[in-house]
Parts: structure tokens; sequence; C-alpha cells
RNA sequence: AGGGCUAUCGCCAAACGGUAAGGCAACGGACUCUGACUCCGUCAUUUCAAGGUUCGAAUCCUUGUAGCCCUGCCA
């Protein structure tokens, strides 16, 4: 037996499993509903590759669906950007791409059906009304004065609302179920009711929509779906769905099961707080790599393996849960470490001058791309006299088990030669400017031929042919301490809120086979981490790299 | 006359009456041309609590406790 076939069944699974077994259903089809009404953020890239796991897993298939039944909050515009976020994730829905609207006709059929069968009325209620008479949560509701009207005026006035006689909010159809029922879905729910607006995809067509809870069964069971899976708060509408689609006496109705939303640790979620981001320039917009939409993980340059990882590790249950932001982490080091280039770049530069090197020559030295890695290959890396090196590879005074640079020890410069440290400069400040050191022309390549060994390796670029980029990093949506640090406040309800030091943005160095990046290329630069070429503010030849991750730890000094 | 759901390690999460998987995180140690990676080791005598049934309980029963959801003409 592989690991992957020991990995136990979710919840879900059995369900289908016994489902399956006992003949309920013989295929398995699912479907991913999502309103467009925004942009989908990583709870739905849950549902996606959950809903399009269990199809493909089960060999059945996987519709995409817009459930477009309230025109006052959906745009067109959301839809081509769900849809490029979903074949982004690897959801492919091949030709099933269905719209709820495209079911207009079949649910007002099925709500005359109802009504012919007594089991809908109108009501002529205001919808201040109908709140009061559906009672509390531990009084019953009362009955609905409409509810006493014939099957016939029940047509006719339904008819009328269909064809524009009545203004938005003077009448609506309720399902005929039960005033005094513990679930307040059950007590007699509106499943029309009157708007005059233009329909996104039905234009002027409809002055009556259908409600959530009614048009959704209808939307699975014309589409073949066996399982409906949505999330937990849903539960307590599941007996109005099996209600719906029994009245409509769907011969294969389909059967819903939910889950628990999983919410990432230290991350932005809230609409209105993103909102608020977007309103006082914190953020770019909906894409800030600083957020968790698809679209703004997928400009930070996650991967969509590493989100489809990230679901499966994480497990599907009915217990709420905030996920570690670390787990994700975890996903996209484990995907990028054997794939990408390991480059090296300096970001917080000092200068270290080689002073027995040859004054103005430029060597070119071999590098592996990736040396756990050999199909990356390698390339040619410039080395000269004068480096820069990051300020933490440098100490004037070392601490106890630093062995990187320090005056009189010897370090190798990563693919180059072994120096050693002879002196250094301060600018007025006090901050060291330039490290002094001499080379060992015999350790060409990285090593020494008489076997001496260094126990430090520092990463480095050479001066005259470096590219200047801008590098930003992105610390504080990750660790609370390091959102802290980094100046980040809360809001009333304790949710991380972003500020503009969020985002720390440096001017680093890089080697020059840099400066050609394309957005979305990914690389590991030598103990800085993963990034990711920023989409949307690197120009030809001015890369801009995105900090995706940080590699595990970095070096932390001891305290002195 | 409220109803529904959930509770297993810091975080996810298995276990379906047969004696607490796994992953993330953390912590030791080895290795290292990235203090990364990799490797090796440690990490729940106990499953929200208290009773009960049983040879045997995280699993069944009882009574509590805590959290989430529901009173849109939103989805």
């Amino acid at each position: 037996m592989s690991d992957e076939e020991r990995v136990s069944k979710n919840f879900i699974e059995a369900e289908i499993d016994k489902d399956l077994s006992e003949g309920v259903y013989d295929t398995v089809h699912t479907r991913f509903p999502p309103e467009p009404n925004g942009y989908l953020h990583i709870g739905h890239a849950k549902s996606i590759i959950l809903n399009y796991g269990l199809a493909k897993k089960y060999g059945g298939k996987f519709n995409m669906r817009f459930d477009d039944t309230n025109p006052t909050k959906e745009k067109t515009e959301f839809v081509e950007a769900i849809k490029k976020d979903i074949a982004w994730l690897g959801a492919d829905w091949e030709d099933r791409l269905f719209f709820a609207s495209d079911y207009f006709d079949a649910m007002y059929e099925g709500a005359v059906k109802l009504i012919k069968k007594g089991k809908a009325y109108v009501s002529d209620l205001t919808a201040d009304e109908i709140r009061e008479y559906r009672g509390t949560l531990t009084e019953p509701g009362k009955k609905d004065p409409g509810s006493d009207r014939t099957i016939e005026e029940n047509l006719q006035l339904f008819e009328e609302m269909k064809a524009g006689k009545y203004p938005d909010g003077s009448k609506v159809l309720r399902a005929r179920i039960d005033m005094a029922s513990p679930n307040m879905n059950m007590r007699d729910p509106v499943i029309y009711r009157v708007a005059h607006m233009t329909h996104h995809n039905t234009g002027d067509k409809w002055c009556i929509y259908p409600m959530y809870d009614f048009a959704h069964p209808i939307e699975d069971a014309i589409e073949g779906i066996t399982h409906s899976i949505c999330t937990l708060e849903f539960e307590d509408h599941r007996p109005l769905y099996d209600w719906v689609v029994k009245e409509l006496e769907y011969k294969m109705p389909p059967r819903q099961i939910e889950f628990a939303k999983m919410y990432l640790k230290n991350v932005v979620t809230g609409k209105r707080y993103i909102k608020k981001l977007v309103e006082t320039g914190v953020v770019d917009g909906w894409d800030d790599p600083r957020l968790v939409s698809i679209a703004a993980l997928r400009r930070r340059g996650f991967t969509p393996e590493s989100i489809r990882k990230f679901v499966e590790m994480s497990g599907v249950s009915k217990a709420n849960s905030i996920a570690d932001y670390a787990a994700l982490e975890y996903c996209i080091r484990e995907d990028l470490k054997p794939s990408v280039s390991r480059m090296m770049a300096i970001l917080d530069p000092i200068k270290l001058v080689i002073d027995n090197y040859p004054e103005g020559q430029v060597e070119m030295l071999k590098a592996a791309n990736n040396l756990e890695n050999p199909e990356l290959g390698e390339r040619e890396i410039p080395f000269g006299r004068e480096l820069y090196i990051e300020r933490e590879d440098f100490m004037e005074e070392p601490v106890k088990k630093y062995f990187r640079l320090f005056p009189g020890n010897e370090v190798r410069l990563m693919y180059a030669y072994f120096v050693t440290a002879t002196s250094f400069e301060k600018d007025e400040n006090g901050n060291i400017t330039v490290v002094h050191c001499t080379y060992d022309p015999e350790t060409r390549g990285g090593d020494s031929p008489d076997g001496r060994k260094v126990k430090g390796t520092i990463h480095w670029v050479n001066a005259s042919t470096a590219v200047p980029v801008e590098v930003r990093l992105y610390e504080n949506i990750i660790d609370e301490e390091k959102a802290d640090a980094a100046g980040s406040t809360y809001d009333e309800n304790g949710d991380l809120y972003l500020n503009e030091n969020s985002l720390i943005k440096c001017q680093a160095f890089v080697e020059p086979a840099l400066k050609d990046a394309k957005p979305f290329d990914r690389f590991q630069f030598v103990r800085s981490g993963f990034f990711c070429v920023d989409c949307k503010d690197s120009k030809e030849g001015a890369p801009v790299f995105n900090r995706i991750v940080s590699l595990k730890s970095s070096f932390v000094l001891p305290k002195a």
C-alpha cells in the first residue's frame, strides 16, 4: 500500500462511498457555485479543490455554475475573474459552465407547480411584517393572511407578479411549510421576490427572482448533481433543500453535504477591512500580495500546486478551524524547493573589497542552478575585485558560534574563493560600509587544494555588474510578532489590520542574469527566501521581486 | 417552544467497541559550497467535564460545560 492510499478518507468521501454502495447514486457529480459578487479567496479554493477533487477521484463530473439569482449584487466583471481563478487552480469544468439564471424558466415552472399543489402562496406582507409574523427563536410564527388564498388566486397573482404588475417589495411567493417550525428556514420561506432590475445575464426579461433556498436545489437537480457540497451555515437549510426537491418530484434528487470553512491565522479576510485598506491606499487593490484572494496569492507567487497541497493537507471536517499560515508556507516551499533556480541577491548590502585581486579584472565562475536538481543546469556569474555582501554576514566583533566573516576569519564566497577579512571602514554614524579582505587564488570554485575547510559560506554579487532591483518583503501577515514589529495594528475584533509598514521595499543587488526575469518567474535567493517577479509593477529590464516566503529560518544573532 | 452543529497535542486531523495514525509547528542531534535543504530522534498513559454500561470506551448511555450557525424579499 502506498502512502497515498494509506491516507484515510474524509467524512464526505465516506458518505459518498455509502451512497454508491447503497445504490442511491451510480455516479458522482459535483459543482462549484459562486455568486459573481466579488473575488475568490483561499476559502473558496478549498471548496473548488474539494469539489473538483471528488469528481475526479470518483470518475465523475464537475460543473462550474454561477449562482446569479440576485441582480442587485452581481456583475459580469466578477464572472471573468472567477473563471480565471478557478482555471488557474486547475479545476476543469470542460464544457459545463452554467448560470443559475439559465434556469429561470424552469424555476418559474417549479413555483407554479408548488402553487398548484397548494404548497405555495402569494403574500402581501411587507418585509417588516414578514419578519414580525415569522416569530422569534423561541416563539412560533403567525399565519400569513395570504396563505388562505385559493390556488387559482395564487396562480393569477404570481402570473401578474411575473408580468410586472406589482412594484418591488409589494408581493412575494412563499412556500407553505410550517410557521411553527423550530427551524426558522421552514417558517414559510419566501421563494420569489419582485425586483425590477436589469440582470447581467437575462437583461430585463424578468422582474421576479427566485431566492437561494428555492433556486439552489433546482439548479443542482437540473444539472444532475449528486452531491451538493456547501459550508456549515447551510446545515439548517438542508430540510428546505430536501423539501424543494421532494415537492418538485425530481427522480434522482441531489443531496446536500456540509463541511466547515477554514480560516487562516493572521490574514485579513473581512471584505469591509479590505475595502478600507484599498480606499486608504494601504494595499493597491484586491490582488495586493499581502491579501489572500486567489488573485493576490497568484500575484505574490504561490503556485496552484502549493494551494492544492495545502487544501489536501488541511483535510475536511465539520469542526471550525483556523489553520496556521505556516502550513501554507510549508506547501509553497515544498513546491519551489526543487523546481526553481537558486540565485544570489544582496538585500542589505555592504561592500567587500578584495585587496589582492587584480584591479579591473572580471572573471566568470560556474554555479549550479539548483544543487538538488541537476536538471536545472548551470550558469556563469561574474566575479571581480569589489563585491556586495549582506550586512549581517560581517561582524566587527563576532558573537559565539558566529562563523561568517569577521576580522581574521576565512570564509567561502559561494562558488568563488576563500577570503579572509582584514579590515573594515565605517561611516560617520558608525555603520560599516566597506570590508577589506584578501583571497586565496588557489581556492577558485570554492574548494581548497590543501583540503583546508571553512565553517562559513556567504553569498555575494559582483559590484560592477550587479543589477539594482526592487525587492518587496511581506513579513507581517505571517506571524503576529513580526506583524507587531512591522507596526501593524488590530481592529476591535482582534483581526490583523495592515498598515503601510506591512510592506518593506528594499533596493537589492542581483546577478545580471536576473535582469531579464519575466512576470511570474520564480527564484530562490540564497538565504533570503523564494521570490516571484511581480506581474503588475515590473517593467522590461527592471523586474520587481515579491517575496513569496522566507526560508524556514534565517540566522539570528545569539544574544551577546 | 427554540433548533441545528461541533469538541482528540500549540495548529490541522485520523481512529466507526479491541487498547490514541499522519502532517504543520516546536525541540535535540548529524550532515552541509545556503546557519537553508536532507537525515535521525523527541513531542496526547489519554480524547471538554463528571458519572454509567462493558472483559475492554475517544467511540455507546446520562448529565453538564464551551464554541459556531439560524429570526434577509442575501448567497
